[in-house]
DNA sequence: CCGAAAATCAATCAATCGATTGATACACGA
DNA sequence: TCGTGTATCAATCGATTGATTGATTTTCGG
């Protein structure tokens, strides 16, 4: 069916085992044997190690951007209500994608190491394709919202402590579950992380039913 | 005057290259290296690279132990206004450690790296004397400031968002800086940032000034 | 000044790393 | 039945890894 096989199942190899101890951590030979192929299908696909780690990139971006829609009413400037509603339902998307969604987790992961990595390769790709667009996208709601304008520096540090507090439960979900006592992120406990975010939201926002 | 001079060089170059690109892009020759001394060195004083990797633990815990005092006024309940008052100071003191102090940022950078592990050998002891009892703290306090019970999921939940704001500030400080238009955490830049925080914490435990 | 313990050194070990090689298997048009 | 390009294979390369060794230097009580 698909075209490259073992292509993707390199990408996909890699993005786990990127994520999971970081770049220099993960082998390939490792990779390739969890993509059922042999060492050399690396060079011959991506180049090198390296190639893979902007292929991973790669397609993390084409990934997001796909799942991540143009948002329904930015367009045009929406009503406070309206963009808050909109807010709430892209807080409910960003958490479900990051908590439950199988594989997705893989791909955070791998973000978040390649975001902490001072001197990524990839970084900047990722910033332009992927952290921006979004970014900007949550301020002009933001803005929408409270009426703050939307490149306000207060504006983006609040979309940033927003995103920011979901990113944590992925990056610290060892952590959060021990302390909650939850064996895993499911459906449940997605459920309380979602609600206590929308809360947060409401009120961060607030003028609104809190 | 220190009793052990090549043993802290070793712990303060290692949790910086711990921190950068993870536990096992650190090489023992670069570590050596950074602290002036011998590769054999590191396994005189630490048995090896994982006790090197066991004694960072060590020494961040110790560290945050001697910042993070016990709180004025936590052995009573605290009345809401004093709580909060409590935890404002807290944030700030939190914002401060994590972005502006000098060295801090290589420590919590190998916290995070080692939080984000699957099966570091070190998370145990990081969560039981560092993640848990600061934030039972924090939930004492919160549930001081709003009413509700200390170890309420929602309360819990509310202190690891508060928390996982700081901790992404730092964890993507290369995009927040870019994003932002900032060439660096400075003491300007904590400020905008703590301003921001305080602002989050207000509205989410609501009832107060805002 | 001496001798033992502490600490550091250069040198080397087997193991593993990423990369490369030449051979091989397969598909498809001439 | 060729010839060609794609894709994967086992085998091997030099380089680097963490660890270890034995010798050397430093420290300090007697």
């Amino acid at each position: 069916m698909d075209p490259h096989p073992t292509r993707i199942a390199l990408i996909q190899a890699a993005m786990q085992q990127f994520g999971r101890g970081g770049f220099e951590a993960a082998s390939t030979r490792a990779i390739a044997a969890q993509a059922g192929t042999n060492i050399s299908s690396i060079a011959y696909h991506f180049g090198g190690k390296d190639g893979l780690r902007i292929a991973c990139a790669d397609a993390v971006a084409e990934r997001v951007a796909q799942v991540a829609r143009p948002l329904p009413g930015l367009q045009d400037r929406p009503d406070p209500r309206h963009a808050r509603l909109l807010l709430r339902r892209l807080v409910r998307r960003i958490v479900t994608f990051m908590i439950v969604t199988p594989g997705a987790s893989d791909a955070v992961a791998f973000v978040l190491r390649e975001l902490a990595e001072p001197d990524s390769p990839v970084l900047d790709r990722l910033y332009t394709t992927l952290v921006e667009p979004r970014h900007r996208a949550l301020c002009a709601l933001w803005s929408a919202a409270t009426g703050e304008p939307a490149e306000a520096e207060e504006v983006k540090l609040a979309v940033f402590s927003l995103v920011g507090q979901a990113v944590y439960f992925r990056v610290a979900a060892p952590i959060v579950q021990r302390r909650m006592g939850w064996r895993h992120y499911a459906r449940a406990e997605a459920r309380a992380i979602t609600r206590r975010m929308l809360t947060n939201l409401d009120r961060m926002i607030g003028g609104g039913d809190g």
